[in-house]
RNA sequence: CGGGAAGUGGCUCAACUUGGUAGAGCACGUGGUUUGGGACCAUGGGGUUGCAGGUUCAAAUCCUGUCUUCCCGACCA
C-alpha cells in the first residue's frame, strides 16, 4: 500500500540539489520568509510555532536545573563592549552600530548586542558584593544582531532569535562544573526532543568563542554531511569578571575572583530540523516539537456525516492534549495530502464514508507513509503511542546515518582520499597545533575540526598532519 | 568581502536583442459539479515591470548607480 513515488514537484530533491531543496522546504512549508533588510526573516506562524515549543520545551529543562530568566537592553555603550579584549576583537567586525537618537548625534554610540557577557557583567558589577550573593544563574529569551556577509534562513541570518544563559560563580570548579551541566542540558534536549543525534565535546583553541578558555558544542550530520555547530556552552575562568572587576568577599573576608559561563542555543537549530529529518516531499518534524502534530483529512465530506465524525475526533483528541487539527477545506484529498507532507506534520488521519462504516480510519506515518488501520474507539490510546514510536524510530534512523558516515583516518594521504571521496565525518588525531589544523583543513577542502569528544579514542599515537605525538583525537567535518 | 546568476500580478516565467505604454500558466474571488494521492466547468479581480537617476516625443526594453535574493569561495552561531 507504501506508495512511495515522488508526489511533489515543487521541491528540489535532495540528490540534485541539496542547497536549494533546503530553501524550497523553507518555502513550501512556509516557515519564514525574506525580509526586506538583508539577513533578517519575517518568521511566518509555522516557524515560529517550532520556535515556541523549543522554547517551551528547552525552558522547562532550563528550570530544572535552577536557571531564572531575565531580559537585559538590546543596547550596549561601546566602553562596556570594550572591557574584555579577546571579545571585542572576536566581534568588533560584525556589530552594528547606534549612533543617533532623536535626530542628533550621540556621544557614546551604542552597539546592538551581539551577545551580552558584557551587559551581564555591567548588572553583576553592581550586584555582587558577597558569597553569600553568589551563584547566579540567569537566562534571557532574545535576539542579538551579528552583521553577517553570507545569510541563509535559519543557518545564517543577521538578526536571530536564541537564549544565552550567563552565570557567575564563587569557584573555578563550580563554573566548570555548570558549564558541562548545561552542555549536557543541550544534548539531552537535542537528542530526545528534536530527535537528533550528536557528537560532542570541546572546541579547538582556534574555534571557540571570543574570549573563552573552553567552548563546548553539541555537533549535528546534515544529510549532507556538513556538520551544524548547535548548542555552544562556554566556560570562560575569571577573564571577564575579572575585566569588569566584579570580585566577592568570601567567609575569610578576603576579596575573591569571580568565575563565569554562558551558553547559547538559537533558532540555527530549526535548519537542523529540516536538514537532518526533512525528504523530498518537504519537512518532516519530529512528534515532540511539531506545532501540529495529527491532521484529520475528512474524504467525500459533503457526505452526510463525514464531517461530523471528523470533528468528534477532534475534539476527542483535542481533550488528550493532542495537538490536532482538521483540514475541511473545499480542496481535493490529494492536494491534502501533499501539503500536510510539505509541511511535515506528523500523522494524518483520513476518514471517509468506508472507513465511517467500518468504524475505523486510516492513519498514516510522515516519516514513512506507512498507513495503519486503527479502530475509531481506539484512537485515544493508539495515537500517542504512534507518535512516540515515530520519535524514537526518527532517532534512530538519524543515528544510522550519522554512524555510517564517520571514518577514521591515520594518515593525511588516507584522509584526503576519504574527504574526497564520502560525505561526513572524520576521526584522525592531532598534536594540538594551530599550523596542522589549518593544513588539515587545506587539504581537505574543508574539514575543520568540530570537537574533541571527552572520551578520547585512540586510533594512533601520531598527529595526522606533523607526525609529533598527538594530544588529541579530533572529530573533522565540513560546516555550514 | 571576491566570482557567477537573477529581480516583471501571490508564485513560475514571456515580452527586452531590434524602445511604441505588459501577457500566459499556476494561485486567488464567485456560482456549480466533484472528492480514497495535487479535480473540472463557467465567470471575475489583481501588475505599469526592485528602487533612484539619466537618454528619448516615447523606457519593462538603452545607460549609470543602488538595494535584494540565489549559487560557489573566504569569515562566522
Amino acid at each position: 500500500m507504501v506508495d512511495n513515488k515522488k508526489m511533489v514537484e515543487k521541491i528540489t530533491s535532495r540528490e540534485e540539489d541539496f542547497a536549494q531543496w533546503y530553501t524550497d522546504v523553507v518555502k513550501e512549508a512556509k516557515l519564514c520568509e525574506y525580509s526586506s533588510v538583508k539577513g533578517c526573516l519575517n518568521y511566518l506562524p509555522n516557524g515560529y510555532a517550532i520556535w515556541e515549543n523549543i522554547q517551551e520545551k528547552l525552558d522547562r529543562r532550563f528550570k530544572n536545573v535552577g536557571v531564572k530568566n531575565v531580559y537585559l537592553p538590546m543596547l550596549i555603550p561601546e566602553n562596556l563592549l570594550q572591557k574584555e579584549k579577546d571579545h571585542i576583537e572576536g566581534f568588533a567586525p560584525e556589530v552594528a552600530w547606534v549612533t543617533q537618537g532623536g535626530g542628533e548625534d550621540l556621544e557614546e554610540k551604542f552597539c546592538i548586542r551581539p551577545t551580552s557577557e558584557t551587559l551581564f557583567c555591567d548588572v553583576w558589577q553592581k550586584q555582587i558584593k558577597s558569597y553569600r550573593d553568589l551563584p547566579l544563574v540567569w537566562n534571557q529569551w532574545c535576539s542579538v544582531l551579528r552583521w553577517e556577509k553570507t545569510t541563509r534562513p535559519f543557518l545564517r541570518s543577521r538578526e536571530f532569535l536564541w537564549q544565552e544563559g550567563h552565570t557567575i560563580h564563587a569557584t573555578y570548579e563550580e563554573a566548570e562544573e555548570r558549564t558541562k551541566q548545561m552542555f549536557n542540558v543541550y544534548y539531552d534536549f537535542v537528542t530526545e526532543d528534536l530527535a537528533i543525534p550528536l557528537v560532542f565535546g570541546k572546541k579547538t583553541e582556534s574555534e571557540k568563542f571570543a574570549g573563552a578558555e573552553d567552548t563546548y558544542t553539541i555537533e549535528a550530520m546534515m544529510h549532507d554531511g556538513k556538520s551544524l555547530q548547535s548548542g555552544t556552552s562556554h566556560f570562560f575562568g575569571s577573564g571577564f569578571p575579572d575585566a569588569f572587576n566584579i570580585k566577592y568577599l568570601d567567609k575569610e573576608n578576603k576579596l575573591h575572583s569571580c568565575y563565569e559561563t554562558s551558553w547559547g542555543l538559537s533558532t540555527r537549530i530549526i535548519g537542523a530540523i529540516i536538514m537532518v529529518h526533512g525528504d523530498d516531499e518537504g519537512l518532516v518534524l519530529p512528534p515532540r516539537i511539531a506545532p501540529i502534530q495529527v491532521r484529520i483529512i475528512p474524504i467525500a465530506q459533503q457526505k452526510e456525516g463525514v464531517l461530523e465524525k471528523a470533528n468528534e475526533i477532534l475534539e476527542r483528541l483535542q481533550k488528550e492534549n493532542i495537538k490536532v487539527d482538521l483540514d475541511d477545506s473545499n480542496k481535493s484529498p490529494g492536494f491534502k495530502y501533499a501539503e500536510q507532507e510539505m509541511l511535515g506534520i506528523p500523522l494524518r488521519i483520513e476518514i471517509g464514508p468506508k472507513d465511517i462504516e467500518n468504524e475505523e480510519v486510516i492513519v498514516v506515518r510522515r516519516n514513512d507513509r506507512k498507513k495503519i488501520s486503527v479502530k475509531i474507539e481506539n484512537l485515544e490510546k493508539e495515537i500517542p503511542t504512534i507518535l512516540e514510536e515515530m520519535q524514537k524510530e526518527m532517532y534512530q534512523q538519524a543515528k544510522e546515518f550519522l554512524e555510517n558516515h564517520i571514518f577514521t583516518a591515520t594518515t593525511l594521504e588516507e584522509m584526503k582520499k576519504i574527504a574526497k571521496e564520502n560525505i561526513g565525518f572524520i576521526k584522525a588525531m592531532w598534536c594540538g597545533d594551530k599550523a596542522c589544523e589549518e593544513e588539515i583543513k587545506a587539504a581537505t577542502e574543508g574539514f575543520g575540526s568540530r570537537c574533541i569528544p571527552e572520551k578520547r579514542e585512540q586510533i594512533s599515537t601520531k598527529c595526522i598532519c606533523c607526525g609529533k605525538e598527538a594530544k588529541e583525537m579530533v572529530i573533522w567535518g565540513k560546516s555550514y
